[in-house]
DNA sequence: CCGGGCCTGCGG
DNA sequence: CCGCAGGCCCGG
C-alpha cells in the first residue's frame, strides 16, 4: 500500500540517513526476498558504498559504488526500519548491516516485497523499472496529454497501470478521481481537453499534497523511524464508506473496479455519458 | 479483461 | 472462522 508520496517520504529520510554508509553484509532471514540468490547478492555488494538514493515510480532505487543498485519494492506491508519493535522481529525478510554497526531492517508481514541486488547494466530489466512509465511528478501537459489523450480505457484503471504512469496505486487513485468530480469507472475516451486537463493537475496535487503530508499511514505505512504520515488525515473519499461527502453531504459509496476496493461520491462523481 | 497466486492479520 | 485487504505478475 505504499504508494508514490510514502516511497518518496522514505527516499527522502534515507538520503539523510545512509548516503556514505559501507554494506558490509546482507543477511536474509527470508531468502526469497532477495534477488538474485542470496550468496550471488552478497558477492555483487561486497564493498558497496551508498552514494545516493532514488525513486522511480514505488521503486526505491540505492545508488552504490562500483556501478551496483540495490532496488527494494514495498508492496504491500513491506518497510524499511532503522529500529525495529519487541515482538516485530519475526516479519524481518531482509538485513543491511553497514560498516559503522548500523543495520536496515526490511520488514514485510505478507511476504509480496522484494529486494533486488544488481550491476547498472542490467538492473532496470531484472526488477521491472525498465517497464514503468512517466514520473507524474516531471510530467508537463504536452507529454500528459500526449499519453493520455484518445487512450481507451477505463480512469481508475489506466490512473493504476504502471506503464502509462508510475506510482499512483488504490488510495491516491480514488482520490484522483473525486478530485476531478468523475467516477471511476469513466471511460476516459469520453473526456473533453478541458477534463483531461484537470486530471493532469489533480494527478499532481494529489501526489504532491501526500508527499507534503508524509503520506498516508491507512493501514501500514510508516518512515524509516516508524514515524506515522499524516495524509490519512486529508482523504477525501478513500475509505470512507458510509461517511457524508465533504462536498455535498451524501454518503460516500464502496464498489470493486479494477479488482480493487473503490470508494467515490455518487452524486459529485457521476460517470460521464457521451 | 478477469481471476488466481503470492501472503498474513484482522474485521465482521 | 471465513474472507477481505491489494501491488504486481501471470495465465486463460
Amino acid at each position: 500500500m505504499p504508494e508514490l508520496p510514502e516511497v518518496e517520504t522514505i527516499v527522502r529520510e534515507l538520503r539523510e540517513s545512509v548516503c556514505g554508509k559501507e554494506i558490509s553484509k546482507i543477511e536474509a532471514p527470508w531468502r526469497k526476498a532477495v534477488k538474485p540468490a542470496l550468496n550471488v547478492a552478497a558477492r555483487i555488494l561486497k564493498g558497496s558504498k551508498v552514494e545516493d538514493v532514488m525513486r522511480r515510480g514505488k521503486f526505491i532505487i540505492f545508488i552504490l559504488n562500483k556501478n551496483v543498485r540495490l532496488v527494494v519494492h514495498l508492496r504491500m506491508t513491506g518497510r524499511l526500519l532503522w529500529r525495529v519493535e519487541q515482538g516485530r522481529a519475526k516479519f524481518i525478510r531482509v538485513i543491511l548491516r553497514f560498516a559503522d554497526g548500523s543495520s536496515l531492517y526490511f520488514s514485510d508481514v505478507r511476504r509480496f516485497g522484494r529486494v533486488w541486488v544488481y550491476p547498472v547494466e542490467v538492473y532496470k530489466k531484472a526488477t521491472g523499472i525498465s517497464k514503468l512509465g512517466v514520473e507524474p511528478l516531471d510530467l508537463d501537459w504536452e507529454s500528459f496529454k500526449g499519453i493520455f489523450k484518445g487512450r481507451r480505457g477505463i480512469l481508475k484503471h489506466s490512473l493504476l497501470r504502471q506503464d502509462l504512469l508510475a506510482g499512483v496505486g488504490n488510495i491516491y487513485a480514488d482520490e484522483i478521481c473525486f478530485r476531478i468530480g468523475l467516477h471511476p469507472l469513466t471511460r476516459l475516451e469520453k473526456l473533453g481537453n478541458d477534463q483531461l486537463r484537470s486530471l493532469f493537475k489533480a494527478i499532481g496535487e494529489c501526489l504532491r499534497d501526500g508527499i507534503e503530508h508524509c503520506g498516508a499511514s491507512i493501514s501500514d505505512f510508516v518512515g524509516t523511524k516508524g514515524t506515522i504520515g499524516q495524509h490519512q488525515h486529508y482523504l477525501r473519499v478513500y475509505g470512507r464508506k458510509g461517511k457524508p461527502c465533504y462536498s455535498c453531504s451524501n454518503l460516500i459509496k464502496k464498489t470493486v473496479v479494477a479488482g480493487r476496493g473503490t470508494f467515490f461520491c455518487p452524486s459529485c462523481q457521476p460517470i460521464l455519458k457521451k
